[in-house]
This record gives structure tokens, sequence and C-alpha cells, in this order.
DNA sequence: AAACACGGAA
DNA sequence: TCAAATCCGTGTTT
């Protein structure tokens, strides 16, 4: 006989790991209710496992959920009863949040807490007391304002998130208007933008939103709110003529106050974007001669895109500029070298995020079906992958020759789909793209051959192109419908992220989009698709396996 | 000046 | 771990 509590899909584990069913009802409202406090972790089919992490758990806090609220959900859908430990845990984590303050006080900081004890505790740690410029008095202290970025970073170690109330520099004003007659604001990017001014407790943090779900608008849209002079990072030089671009046709700010900071030219306006390599200075000479950027110009705010990407000097530099206003931009949180922290203590807490399934949901990008299609490695390369050391192994795996048959039959079958063959080994790519009569794209084919390209895709002259990771970077890349991956590569997330943004822009007509990733049957390639899975779980797309023979 | 080629970095 | 791509700076050619 089955009871009630069996048609729940929930358990909780004293470890905080959660392990959600997925062949229940209510399933799609767990794992969105879930995703405000618990990370994902892995995905088969049937049991995801999610995990409370401290950073996930304050994450939730800072937007206002409460540790009752997360145990209300996590009792709505448990199977077994809550254990004590897990409810203790919770309740210590999530409570630690905004225990212990930053505040302003006529040009000076203090540490804030509403406990002698905890103050007491703090004092005890070295890490943190060290940044106490006076005695502690009961349960305030004053802290040097130049470390302000330091001492969150060491609070957070010690398990004591701060909340940052301490408030900016204003900057340098910086009158403009939204060219509101070119396009209109959409609800979600509206709902993000006020999720990241927090009603004045706000304007630091990270918004997450899918690739194409127009960050930049986000960004855009702050900066008129903000009104004051702003620094805009990006992670290449695409990005940042994106950005000027878009600040052009979307802002009436003067051309001539748009500038660009770059290797090609070293301009510092009002508005001014740059990449995170030139100022990731190599040594004591470049970093002085980059450092005008910042202390040239009063800014009032700093954009952070692709936050989730912030090389490790950035943060340093980050960590000294907690008096501006701060704004981080992403499609993921998540990051492969487990900074998250860093994020979190320097950034800010996420204010807002939209999932892919809802956007698609509103039509604002392509639904999409993912496939991983498994094929066995010929007779012939069997042997060689046996014994192969472990480094080349992936490679052949990867290169496995059958592949390009199934590819044909995925062409054939989305014969009138504009279609992208992705791939990482450039043999591979171009033995594929002769095969199939297609052009190929890689890092050494001329910017000018590459627009060329693009070009005849986007008019539909050309319906079948290969590029290798180009398309990782390029915003240019043209719109599909259909990409084929026929080698990944790490199964880093976000690079999975990446490529799946590429054919998620709104089509017209169906709307619909698919994604076929081609794995060697029993092979290494099969773990690297469990990242990938993972990711598109994540996101909340549906993942079909399927087994084929050549 | 702009366009390109090369080596180093991470 | 892997491969391949990027950007930056410098130097050379158009």
């Amino acid at each position: 006989m089955e009871t009630q509590s069996s048609y729940k899909p929930l358990i909780v584990q004293s470890d905080m790991t959660l392990l959600l069913e997925t062949n229940n009802e209510v399933y799609e409202f767990a794992r969105d209710e879930l995703s405000a406090f618990a990370e994902i972790i892995k995905s088969p089919e049937y049991i995801h496992t999610y995990k409370m992490t401290p950073i996930s758990l304050w994450n939730a806090a800072s937007a206002g959920v409460k540790s009752e609220d997360i145990l209300e959900t996590l009792e709505k859908y448990s199977k077994y009863p809550i254990s004590e430990t897990v409810i203790a845990r919770l309740k210590q984590i999530s409570n630690r949040y905004g225990r212990v303050r930053i505040i302003k006080d006529q040009d000076e900081l203090f540490l804030e807490t509403d406990d002698e004890i905890i103050m007491a505790q703090l004092s005890a740690e070295k890490t943190v007391c060290k940044f106490f410029i006076e005695p502690p008095q009961r349960n305030i202290v004053k802290i040097n304002s130049i470390f302000r970025g330091h001492i969150k970073q060491a609070l957070i170690n010690i398990q004591f998130p701060p909340e940052d109330l301490a408030g900016y520099s204003l900057g340098e004003r910086l009158e403009f208007n939204l060219n509101t007659e070119v396009f209109n604001l959409r609800d979600y990017q509206l709902a993000a933008v006020s999720a990241f001014r927090a009603g004045g407790r706000g304007d630091h943090g990270v918004v997450v939103l899918p690739c194409g779900a127009g960050k930049t608008i986000v960004g855009i849209t702050v900066m008129s709110r903000l009104k004051t002079a702003t620094l805009v990072l990006t992670t290449s030089i695409t990005a940042l003529r994106q950005w000027i671009s878009e600040l052009k046709s979307k802002t009436n700010i003067a051309p001539e106050l748009i500038g660009e900071y770059s290797s090609e030219k070293k301009e510092i306006k009002p508005v001014t974007i740059s990449t995170y390599q030139i100022i990731s200075a190599k040594n004591r000479e470049e970093e002085q001669k980059h450092f005008k950027l910042f202390s040239e110009r009063n800014w009032g705010l700093i954009i952070y895109d692709e936050v989730h990407t912030l090389p490790a000097p950035v943060f340093r530099i980050t960590a000294e500029l907690q008096a501006k206003r701060r704004l981080g931009l992403t499609a993921t949180l998540v990051r492969e070298d487990g900074h998250e922290t860093d994020v979190f203590a320097l950034i800010g807490p996420k204010r807002h995020e939209m999932s892919w399934k809802v956007l698609e949901g509103q039509g604002w990008i392509a639904q999409a079906e993912c496939f991983e299609i498994r094929i066995s490695m010929p007779n012939g390369l069997r042997m060689p992958y046996a014994i192969a050391p472990k480094r080349e192994k992936f490679r052949i795996a990867a290169e496995n020759p059958d592949k390009n048959v199934i590819v044909e039959r995925l062409i054939a079958k989305h014969h009138d789909a504009h279609i992208l063959v992705i791939g990482t080994y450039l043999e591979q790519l171009q033995g594929i793209a002769q095969q199939l009569g297609a052009p190929l794209i890689t890092g050494k084919t001329k910017n000018r051959e590459r627009e060329a390209l693009y070009g005849r895709f986007k008019s539909g002259e050309v319906k079948l192109l290969v590029v290798s990771k180009v398309a990782n970077f390029a915003i240019d890349l043209p719109d599909a419908n259909v990409a084929i991956e026929v080698s990944g590569s790490f199964g880093s997330r976000q690079e999975e992220a990446q490529r799946l943004g590429r054919i998620l822009r709104p089509k017209p007509g169906e709307n619909k989009a698919y994604f076929y990733t081609i794995v060697s049957r029993d092979t290494c390639e099969e773990e690297f698709s469990m990242h990938r899975q993972l990711f598109l779980t994540e996101q909340g797309y549906p993942y079909k396996i399927i087994d084929m023979e050549v």
C-alpha cells in the first residue's frame, strides 16, 4: 500500500543534499522552488541531486527568503520528516546573513552587529580584526574603508556574510535618456533592474539572464536610472563593440562621450567600455599604466559583463572599488574554478534570475530540444583507444569517424534548416567540411572572410556552416535553428551555455531549435556529457539520449 | 593611420 | 589533464 507521502518527490538528507524525483507530478514546481535556495549537483534521468550551500542560502537570504520559508518548501515536497540536523544547519547558515552589517557614518565605515557575542567572536578572528582601526565598542567597530572588500571576503570565510549598507560615492553626473521609441523594456528586464536597485539596500549584485535575453539592455537601463559615469568591463572586443553600438542606438548619449579602452584605443570618456584582459596587468609597470582607467574619472557605476569569467586580477581591483555601485551580468553563476564566494563578496548577491525555460514559455527565446546521440567506436579504433594513454583517449573518442555519418543523417533530416556543425579539433572539422562541401570557420579564418560567410549564412545563401571554438566567443555569429556538436571540450558548462545560446534566439515561424551532440559510447566522452546534461537540466531543458548504429 | 603578422600569456 | 581560441603589445607593411 502506498501512503500519501510516497507521492512526494523529495528526500532531504542530513548532509544538506536534496534528492528530487523527476517522474513526479509536482517535479517542475519543486524544481523551480528549490532553485531559489539550492544548487543542482547531478542530473541523471530519474533523481536529481541539489545541495544547499552557504552561498545558495545566503543568496536566498539576501533576497528576503527566510529559513522558515525554505523549511516550509522542503516540508511541502519531502517524503520524510526533515531531520533536526538539517533544520539546525539551515537556520544556522541562513540566519548568519546580515547579522553583521557594514554601515557608514560621516564618511567613516563601521562594522555593526546586533550582538556583543558576535562582536567578541569577530575580535578573536585574526583575519577579520586586523582590519579594525580601534578596539570594538560593544557591538560596533570602526574599520578602514580601504579594506571594505577585504573585510567582506574575510567575514564570508568565517561564515559571517555581511550586509553592505555603507552606500556609494555618487560618481560624476551624466545626463541622458533611453530612446524608448526604439525599444520596449520587457517585464523581466524591468524586474531585474528593480531587483538590482533593491530599494536602497542594493546597487551591488548580480543579474542572471540567459544568452539573448537582453543583458545589455538591463545594464543600460540601470545606467539610465543612476545617470552617472559608467565603466563597463567585457570579455572580448566583440562584446565591447556590441555595448558601444547598443549604447549609441538605445540612448541619447553623445557618441563623443562614449569611449573604448582596448589594445587599439585608449579613450577614457564618461562611459567607457574595456576588456578584462587589458586591466589584468602582468607586471608592475603595466598595472600603473592601466590604473588610470579607474582613477582618472569618478565612476558611479561599474558593470561586469559575463561575471562568471572574471579573472583573478580583476577581483583584486574590485576589492578596492567597494565604494562604487557594481552590476554583474551573467548567464550562469557557476564557475569552474570555485570563485563563487568572491563574486558574492566583491560584486554582491544574486538579485534576479530568470530561467531559460520561463523565457521560452513567453516566446522571448526559441523552444529547444536537446539530444545526445551515442554511437560505438569503429572496430578498428577500439584497440588503439584501449591502449592509448589517458590524455589521448579523449581525442580518439572525439574524432570517431563514424560521427560524420550521423552528421549527414541529421542534416538530411533537417534539410530546410540553418545548421551549424560545431567542434573542437580542427582536423576533424576540416574532414567534415570537405565531406559536406560546406565552408569552415576557425580561429585562423581572416575576419573579412568570416564576416562574408556570416553574411551569406544570414541571407540563407549558405545553409550549412562548420565552425570551431570561434563559436564560443563570437557575438556576431549568425542565428541557426539546428546545432550539431561533434566534439565538445572538457565539459565546461559555460561553454555549453554559449553554444546553446547561439541557437536560442527567437525564430520567425515555428520558433523551434534543435541541439544535437554526438558522443562515442563507452568512452571518456560520456563523462563530459554528464556536465553538459547537468547544465541543461539546471536550465530546465529535457535531454534525450539516443543510441544509434552506423 | 589602418591592416596585418607574430609571440606571449593564462 | 587535454585543444583551441582570445587579447595585448610590438613591429612591419600598405
